[in-house]
RNA sequence: GGGGAGAUACCAAAGCGGCCAACUGGGGCAGACUGUAAAUCUGCUGUCUUAUGACUUCGUAGGUUCGAAUCCUGCUCUCCCCA
């Protein structure tokens, strides 16, 4: 998998690049959306890539081992195939649910031990398994098994996890090298940066990560709890020391505003379920700010969804018809909202590679950032 | 024509002498959501700009009682069954 750093910005740390992978070339900084059980809520695929112009999306290892289970997929030929997608794929290793599945789940230096959140059966993910899982899914860029450590974790207790993280990133490593891919392409393999919001717990682990040959770099444990402020100096933290040529994903994050300010301080990658899961509960995301569809102004206004956006439904439907959709629980809000929502946070990337790339990131940036915190 | 049941807040529906401004659903209004246990969750929803406060409510008019949405009587209306 190559990066290509195409640009880097002159007064930012952002930069613009091209990541080839097997199922396509993608053009950072990038939005991936969030298919956590192999589709994105609510979205085909053809709204996917030809409305919403989505370059790589997001799946799931935890989820999808559980349901359909890798064996289903592996019949299938891989995820690619088994979801219709084609492009590329990333997918998480299940740590995310080592953080979020907290009342269901152990550590131990093995692995992680789950309870099915579907039917409570017992089920141990280690560092290994989760490769062999990421395999089997057949996912361009797989993510270490990783804990992802809680915002508010003690120094004591980030420093722990953050040494259990970088044991299994080794164990990950070994078991890539000791297994092939499947299906005929190229998968890689991200580490990933823990050390929650201590300076020298980030420093040693981005130091740890890049003594790691990889084809790019992740920074983890970030958005889940700690204040915006450390979440950014964290970002400035890690990000000098990571590889240059590498592309670096911030897990999991974010806002508008956070994506800007990452890519301001030199990230590439993002994905989040903000705009499916917040458009299927009546959010949109527009370049003028956060609209709450369900509130009662738009109920007789009937301009476009989003005069200024760039997808179908958003000068299709009107606010009006929308917000009827989504307070009569109709599906079709759901879908409308995540797709306008997931076709904004694609603009807003490109039009943030376009602004690097004509050198006007940093003022345009600093616009975007009053308009988009705006509640309409 | 005969017999029976009932009228409670926007809707439905509990409550059947004090713990009732009134359970619970729905609806309404607002908020939350960041590598998805989420088409979910949380508030508020009689009036008084704030309230452990005041005031006005349970078809309607009276009555009993220290005290009534709850008991009694009249009236009005609704529904069901048999003709």
């Amino acid at each position: 998998m190559d990066f290509t750093l195409q640009h880097q910005a002159v007064n930012s740390q952002a930069r613009a690049g091209m990541l080839e992978t097997g199922h396509g070339t993608i053009e950072t900084p990038i939005f991936m959306p969030v298919g956590t059980a192999g589709s994105v809520k609510g979205i085909h695929v053809k709204e996917l890539k030809d409305d919403i112009q989505a370059q790589i999306i997001l799946g799931n290892t935890y989820h999808l081992y559980l349901r359909p289970g890798t064996d289903i997929i592996e019949e299938a030929g891989g995820l690619h195939k088994f979801n219709g997608w084609g492009g590329p794929i990333l997918t998480d290793s299940g740590g995310y649910q080592v953080f979020s599945l907290g009342d269901i789940r152990k550590l131990t230096e093995e692995g992680a031990k789950f309870q099915s959140h579907i039917d409570g059966s017992r089920h141990l993910f280690t560092p290994e398994s989760v490769i062999d899982v990421q395999r089997k899914i057949g996912a361009d860029i797989m993510m270490a098994f990783d804990e992802c450590t809680p915002g508010d974790a003690d120094y004591d207790y980030a420093k722990k996890s953050l040494e259990l993280t970088q044991r299994w990133l080794e164990r990950c490593v070994n078991q890539m090298e000791k297994t092939k891919p499947l299906y005929g392409h190229r998968q890689s393999l991200f580490p990933i940066v823990q050390g929650a919001v201590y300076t020298d717990l980030r420093e040693a682990a981005a130091k740890h990560v890049s003594s790691i040959p990889s084809d790019g770099y992740a920074i983890g444990g970030l958005s889940v709890g700690e204040s915006e402020a450390d979440m950014y100096a964290m970002i400035e933290v890690v990000n000098p020391i990571l590889p240059q040529n590498k592309p670096r994903y911030l897990m999991g994050v974010g806002t508008p505003i956070n994506i800007l300010e990452a890519i301001d301080r030199g990230v590439d990658m993002f994905d989040c379920v903000m705009p499916t899961r917040n458009g299927r509960n009546g959010m949109l995301f527009t370049k003028r700010g956060i609209i709450n569809m369900r509130n009662k102004k738009w109920a007789n206004d009937f301009s476009p969804v989003d005069a200024d956006g760039t997808s179908f439904v958003d000068h299709h439907y009107s606010k009006a018809f929308l917000r009827h959709l989504i307070i009569s629980n109709e599906m079709l809000g759901a879908q409308i909202a995540s797709q306008h929502n997931l076709a904004f946070y694609l603009w807003l990337v490109k039009e943030a590679r376009r602004q690097i790339l004509v050198d006007n990131f940093k003022a345009w940036k600093e616009e975007m950032v009053q308009q988009l915190g705006k509640r309409l």
